[in-house]
DNA sequence: TACATTACTAACCGGTTAGTCATTAACTCA
DNA sequence: TGAGTTAATGACTAACCGGTTAGTAATGTA
């Protein structure tokens, strides 16, 4: 039998029970921290089990990162400003009506951060900015408003090229923004707590609330407008 | 001088330091806890410092309410649950057109709720729902339910009465609910920490939503049917 | 093999908190 | 007025947690 050696062998293949792995820590810390925070929210998250997850010791997670809010904003930006550029060459390459774009954009940003752990962190950032204002400051600068201009231009495309009614771009953000935000609210809150025939099923709701939001932005009734969507 | 008894007057006037005012005591436990929880979140209120504001100390809190947990749910019943009664009635009695009844509702429900330290309850519970799963389950079935219930009366109005076109009650209810978490969850949270002129009137966001949201419910047009409001 | 370097750990520290309970002080009424 | 009742207190417990640090062990070097 294999196992039946009395000393154990000196460390030859066996994972040595301290690793030195310097290069490999920090994304694993990032990764642990960003479950955990999404899990539990930013206070609730114990800095030990942070690094229990990622396999080292508390010790070692202060190694790498000076403090708990040094560590949250590291994810923020490996999960979330990171995903910016993408979104914004996209939007400029889109040559289709205003609709399709607007449609397009949101079912995207459901699979690709909605439907993510990343999402997570929008929430927990909603639940505790005024417990922690410094995260509050870096989210709103470093998310919110690039977020919010993004938006902007898709609106504002529509304006210009006669497809949407003229609105104010202060408040008509709010109009995708604020279900954005509910799907994301919801589905990491109330929503897991329901029984499942009562969830809300985000890709069913996304498609209502479009054909709702475009018909609102649509032009008043002109005879020849596009009524119904694709042209 | 008044002032110069060297030993003081028996109590007479003055309070006595540890008064004994049994009937008084919940209410003011539960005032002190409203402010703290809006404030602070539930997690994050400490029960000593609920205790003081209301003016008691800490063994005292316990003397009223077993626990945080149930001091938080009297809170919702005192704050929330008793209003929806009038609510009820005042959507029965109401005879004009369901775009000025939607209208006048949403205002209605900002300034008795969404301007009022209540709603910070709201945003409390979509925030720590998840580490609070009973706490979640009696909110649900409190204050969502409920709500729910209320907005699809109104649509469903709409809908009866040849006003809004047929839409799927299912997801139709977040046409107006999504809106109205979103101010919630804005107001105590980001929207606290941004510079004021940059703040969401939540006044005219209504507005602006409102226009939107009733051109989105809108008959698909038929030429004589209302299309600027008040008949 | 001896020494230097450094990634890593475990124990520790100061500070915090929900809930308890023995004690005290305010009230009641015979 | 004094004995009984009960509202109120605050010291206490037991547990928890972010961050620090003295010491250990893996690695590099010669």
């Amino acid at each position: 039998m294999p196992l039946s050696h009395p000393v154990g062998d000196p460390p030859v293949v066996a994972h040595p029970k301290t690793a030195r792995r310097k290069q490999a820590r920090p994304s694993e810390l990032l990764a642990a921290a960003l479950d955990l925070f999404v899990e539990k929210g930013f206070a609730a998250t114990r800095a030990e089990e942070v690094a229990k997850r990622a396999g080292v010791s508390k010790g070692t997670l202060f190694l790498y990162f000076a403090s708990k809010e040094d560590l949250f904003k590291a994810v923020v930006r490996e999960n979330i400003s990171d995903l910016y550029p993408e979104w914004s060459t996209e939007l400029d390459n889109f040559s289709g009506p205003t609709s399709e774009l607007l449609h397009y954009c949101m079912r995207a940003w459901w699979s690709r951060f909605g439907d993510t752990k990343a999402s997570g962190i929008s929430k927990l950032i909603m639940s505790e900015a005024s417990n922690f204002p410094e995260l509050a400051a870096f989210y709103q600068q470093e998310v919110v408003e690039p977020g919010r201009e993004l938006i902007r231009r898709i609106l504002q495309r529509g304006v210009d090229r006669g497809e949407f009614r003229p609105i104010d771009m202060q408040y008509g953000v709010y109009v995708v923004l604020a279900h954005m935000m509910f799907l994301v609210m919801w589905k990491h809150s109330l929503g897991a707590c329901l029984p499942m025939q009562a969830r809300i099923v985000p890709e069913d709701y996304i498609q209502a609330q479009i054909d709702t939001i475009l018909r609102g932005l649509s032009l008043p009734a002109t005879p020849q407008a596009a009524q119904k969507g694709h042209r």
